[in-house]
DNA sequence: CAAATATATTTAGCTGTGCTATATATTTGG
DNA sequence: CCAAATATATAGCACAGCTAAATATATTTG
């Protein structure tokens, strides 16, 4: 194993990109007059649909006050919607309105220059990149850090390693095809969690490939 | 290569990871009132020594004015101490106090759970880690998005690739031994930034090997 | 069924970030 | 030596983020 100071490397590493995409997002905010916390929960609204106040401040990792006020201020913005949640009165359905769509829809949610520094990497990196931030996210999300995500690894419809093929190791039973690591979804919209046990037994199977021993894609 | 929805996905984590690092919890979880602005400066300060109030700004990726502000708010919490710069009168040195010292030590500039994270990865995956957050900081550096960082691979003293050991194929002519890809400094504090034909030299030297070509560290 | 409790959202009050614009020193250069 | 550049600080604005408390609706319980 490595030790400590390796670590911190690493981390020193992610909290570049870190300070990087927060200040980048204020940049962005100059252009369209949007927050870095406006622009996730736009993200999250574009990505999954109306959700109500408290499932979006979940998602984003803030108070349900702090949501409250941010959607608010997107309300009179005129880039979200507000109504009544059907199921639940005390509930309220926050959903994008044509301008938020626009507004996604100019820039994207990520800034160009992050998504240029990952596309010039190599295929096996990405490969890698896309299994340890998987690793990573599963660990804060199973430590409560973060809510938990959309993602492949929790997923019912997740087959893990089944194909012969090195492109295309995993196979998804919603669409019925195999997958290779570097599409390994983050956040899928078709995403249903599986159970627990499932969960766990999969993840196992999937950390058993070692790295280096999958194929480059 | 990739296609474009699968980097989105890696830039997707990427945030996920910066959410958190941005929330709150964590802070407030095992610290003592700092913002994450602050805990940066008192980062850079214990990493790097005193400092002028622009250096920090730039490093943390602020304005001065916000940089001058917390930096006062420090000084009102007895960590830092404001001294006039001998160089410049119009300069102000901030160092770290004692105080300071310790509310750094006691708990570490990055968050357990991120740490416990990423020391749960395979070491061929650090590896492969180390190598990506090495060439995505350098991309984010050489486009003027960050501030240059004091890491090897732009570091007179770095020689990528030079020994037949794979787990120690650099090589620092600093403290003149070698060392692994999982130990690539991405802040030394011996750096010395080398000329910018030396640097893309060896930078390509470095690229040159596939990131499945090396050995596991 | 009414009362107690839980849940979803909002509001108020606070600290602090982050910006721009401006003020105040202090170099530095012609 | 004086004008321009530089380093910092301050003021004013919008907003994030928090906690605590208010309000309205659901759910549970006696």
């Amino acid at each position: 194993m490595q030790n400590t100071g390796d670590i911190e490397q690493v981390a020193a590493g992610f909290f570049q990109v870190g300070l990087y995409l927060r200040s980048k997002q204020w940049r962005n905010a100059e252009k369209s007059g949007l927050t870095s916390t406006q622009v996730s929960i736009l993200g999250f609204l574009k990505r999954r649909g109306p959700n109500r106040v408290m499932a979006l401040a979940r998602l984003v990792g803030i108070t349900e006050a702090t949501a409250s006020r941010a959607i608010s201020t997107l309300q009179r913005k005129g880039l979200v919607d507000k109504s009544a949640d059907p199921d639940d009165g005390r509930a309220t359905r926050i959903s994008l309105k044509a301008d938020g769509v626009r507004a996604m829809s100019r820039q994207s949610e990520f800034p160009e220059t992050l998504l240029a520094a990952l596309a010039g990497l190599d295929p096996a990196e990405s490969t890698v990149l896309h299994r340890v931030l998987s690793k990573v996210i599963l660990h804060l999300q199973e430590s409560g850090a973060i809510e938990p995500q959309r993602m492949c690894c929790t997923c019912r419809f997740f087959q893990p390693y089944v194909h012969a093929d090195a492109l295309r190791p995993h196979h998804c039973e919603f669409v019925d095809a195999p997958f290779g690591t570097v599409s390994l979804r983050l956040d899928c919209g078709d995403h249903i969690q599986a159970d627990e046990a499932v969960r766990t037994q999969r993840w196992r199977r999937f950390l058993a490939v070692k790295p280096l021993e999958q194929g480059n894609s």
